[in-house]
DNA sequence: CGTTAATGAGACGATGTAGTGTCATTTTCA
DNA sequence: TGAAAATGACACTACATCGTCTCATTAACG
């Protein structure tokens, strides 16, 4: 998604500063992110990785070991970005919900998702930091909203909010034969979902 | 999984029958879907196809012309089979839910969506098939029972219903974090959810 | 300023695997 | 009974792609 860095592209040869390395370490893995979600990991050549980066193959291999490693290291480094932003904290149950909506039918969320369904067999532990990251805290933020806007007695409803909030909804988007819902549509629905379990503001 | 077709199975030379052809047939899409569930479609290999369908590659390549051929194929006909066995024509709305519960976290149906929504990009008719043959058909089940045994202004919660029986659990699930629950998890997950949306019995 | 780390450029070897060709063999069907 | 279909066995081609190697080049570092 984020083709630039903060700092320029690298693209020179010699010996690069230390802030070079890093900005170019965190290239790879930001472009090597897009190029996963585009051909999936066993469609996606080191070819094809190392060109998106702006880099040969050379440094990709000298940086993180293979291919493998260098799927993992993108996850890892993901799962800690891939929370949900800050910005929708002091929103309201109504607000948070259509944020979340909207979040997890991001292409971003869609596309790791697919990933790491479609490789959970090769890399367990990657769907472990995926959920923890992704819906655990999206149904944690939940829990805290509930209990300070409807009361403590009404948190048990945060995992069922959750999945009426994705809904079938999501589950045709991670098939792929639904586009992402538009705000007004996120909104509209995490309204009815906060209604039919009684969470509706009345 | 089910390695014995009905039909003994084939493996000598020389012109089969009719029959014969249909059973090598049937026995090379079974024993395709295990191999595909355990392998992904990439990393499986026409050899190893063709080895556990006790048939040799070019059997392969005369019946369903290539791999991807042979892939969609199985999809096609799975797509058939995967609809809910009748056997819980029968039964309550309860025990109808339970059921559901049950089918979606088998093996069979979880691989098959992993499998699908890897591929989503590269066989979009594919999702659509096991869509419309498998969570399409749930909900219009959940309809049918939903009218008959709580009345016809209910039948808008088909929907929701199946999104809370699936829940967290399942989407664990498809992540590989979570095994399929037992027959009384089932049970008992299925009364908590008519209950979250007012069809309990009372 | 010389040494050396790090890279670009791209060729290269090794490997895995999709799909085909060949030939003998067996069985069906006319 | 004879021709043709279908298959097993398996060598073989074509090709993609992982990962390495070489060499020149540039800039950091002592």
């Amino acid at each position: 998604m984020a083709e630039e860095a903060i700092v320029p592209a690298v693209r020179k040869r010699g010996r690069p500063t230390a802030a070079e390395r890093r900005a170019r370490e965190a290239q790879i893995l930001s472009t090597a992110l897009s190029v996963f979600l585009h051909s999936g990991f066993g469609h996606a050549t080191v070819d094809e990785l190392a060109a998106a980066a702006k880099v040969t193959k050379r440094t990709i291999y000298a940086y993180f070991g293979d291919k493998k490693a260098l799927f993992a290291a993108m996850v890892q480094d993901l799962a800690v970005g891939v929370s949900l932003d800050a910005a929708t904290d002091h929103g309201t149950l109504e607000a948070l919900a259509a944020n979340i909506i909207l979040r997890v039918h991001s292409d971003e969320l869609v596309g790791l998702h697919r990933l790491v369904i479609a490789e959970s067999g090769r890399f367990p532990e990657l769907a472990q930091a995926l959920y923890t990251n992704g819906d655990a805290r999206h149904i944690a933020r939940l829990a805290e909203h509930i209990r300070a806007e409807r009361g403590v007695r009404f948190v048990p409803l945060a995992e069922p909010l959750f999945s009426l909030l994705l809904g079938e909804r999501h589950r045709r988007r991670l098939l792929g034969l639904t586009p992402p819902p538009g705000p007004e549509e996120a909104a509209a629905h995490a309204e009815w979902a906060l209604e039919q379990l009684g969470l509706g503001r009345h």
